[in-house]
DNA sequence: ACTATGTCATACATTCCCGTACGACTTGTG
DNA sequence: CACAAGTCGTACGGGAATGTATGACATAGT
């Protein structure tokens, strides 16, 4: 239903468009469709609030030919956040979260910061045109795993239970993001941000208390 | 210098601000200048752009007095960011950085925690408005206090010498504004926040390799 | 108390972007 | 091949924000 000129009532509501995806579209249309998307990761990584044009652009298509697949701004850059994470759930539920807490955490990091990097950029655009209840509600999945990991971790042992687990959360997400910033600066290079992630966190994590000697 | 109307000639320059500031103002005017420059912070807190007309109703004063005052928007958020961070040298600038270098890191920290708290979102606004070699310049001498910092306890052996300034620098920067938007939103109390830095900076940047033992 | 100095309201021009409407053109698909 | 499905250019209307212009009004400072 691309073309809203085939459609002559247009009060009705679309059907949610999580539904039935790619129903009866043309194969060129479909292309389009996620060649959009993806220019919309890539438009919104270089400019966090791209215009419907640039994006159109940096897809290559006609910002009416856009239009005639996602109706509004808003509706283009949830269904291109749905998109991503939907790729990355099925980059994330192959991690192995078994064995040691550490290790499964490290593994974990490393999947999750190449998804952070891609498409962090895209989730910040979000956050400014989405109700935060929508935000919350898609990242539910991705963020249920790392939670329970390291809840796991700290009954295990392994993670400090000194501090809430929603800290561990945000300090997590937080230095992925901002390795993505330098990455993004050309300061820190890609395939070196994974180590350097776990470098800082692994240690702030474990659950050891270093007794600092005096003199 | 405030209303242009006063002014015959405008194609002529203005001396740059930082330099004569309260030159002959009206104390009036000047309050009310300090008046938008506050309001300036809060209003940019609460939405990251603000526009010209929310600033100056948050001040309490009419836009076109704004404008009398600061003749772009760009000029606004940069005096603004100046103000703060002129502002939150005096308050770092009495912080001892001598002793156990941990130990000065923590009482630094602590200190900028509360800046950064204060005008963290004014910098994320200042950002999206002004070249990005203007906001390092500014940034430059907080910067380099904690650049100095780490590389002394690097030094002497207080922090671990296998990760590089620049990585420890933007992991603290990114923990202290990852405790500013929890904050922010709610999940934590802005007391406890600096000890919750402290609690994942330290281990994380302190030089004790901890090796796991293998089952 | 008088005057330069600021303040404010209103109105306006400009720009940018979103979303819509139309119509001609191109291309996939039966 | 023929027709439906999709694309694209152009143009319009609405809205919001920036900055400008003007003049009436208030007030600080001497």
């Amino acid at each position: 239903m691309p073309t809203n000129r085939a459609r002559p009532t247009r009060g009705t509501r679309r059907a949610p468009a999580t539904a039935t995806r790619a129903a009866n579209q043309r194969a060129d249309a479909q292309r389009n469709r996620a060649k959009i998307l993806a220019a919309t990761v890539t438009a919104i990584r270089g400019n966090l609030d791209a215009s419907v044009a640039d994006i159109a652009a940096e897809a290559g298509v006609g910002r009416m030919t856009l239009y005639g697949h996602f109706q509004t701004r808003a509706e283009l850059i949830e269904e291109a956040l749905v998109d991503s994470l939907e790729r990355g759930e099925e980059v994330l539920k192959e991690v192995s979260l078994d064995g040691e807490a550490a290790a499964a955490f490290q593994r974990l990091v490393s999947s999750s910061w190449v998804l952070v990097d891609q498409s962090g950029a895209l989730l910040a655009a979000a956050q400014k045109e989405l109700p935060a209840a929508r935000i919350r509600e898609l990242h539910e999945k991705a963020e249920a795993r790392m939670r329970t990991l390291l809840l796991r971790g700290q009954r295990e042992g392994a993670f400090r239970t000194d501090l809430p687990v929603t800290w561990l959360l945000t300090t997590t997400h937080v230095v992925m993001n901002g390795a993505a910033e330098e990455v993004r600066a050309g300061r820190l290079d890609p395939g070196d941000a994974p180590w350097y992630i776990d470098a800082v966190l692994l240690p702030a994590f474990t659950q050891i208390i270093v007794t600092t000697e005096d003199t």
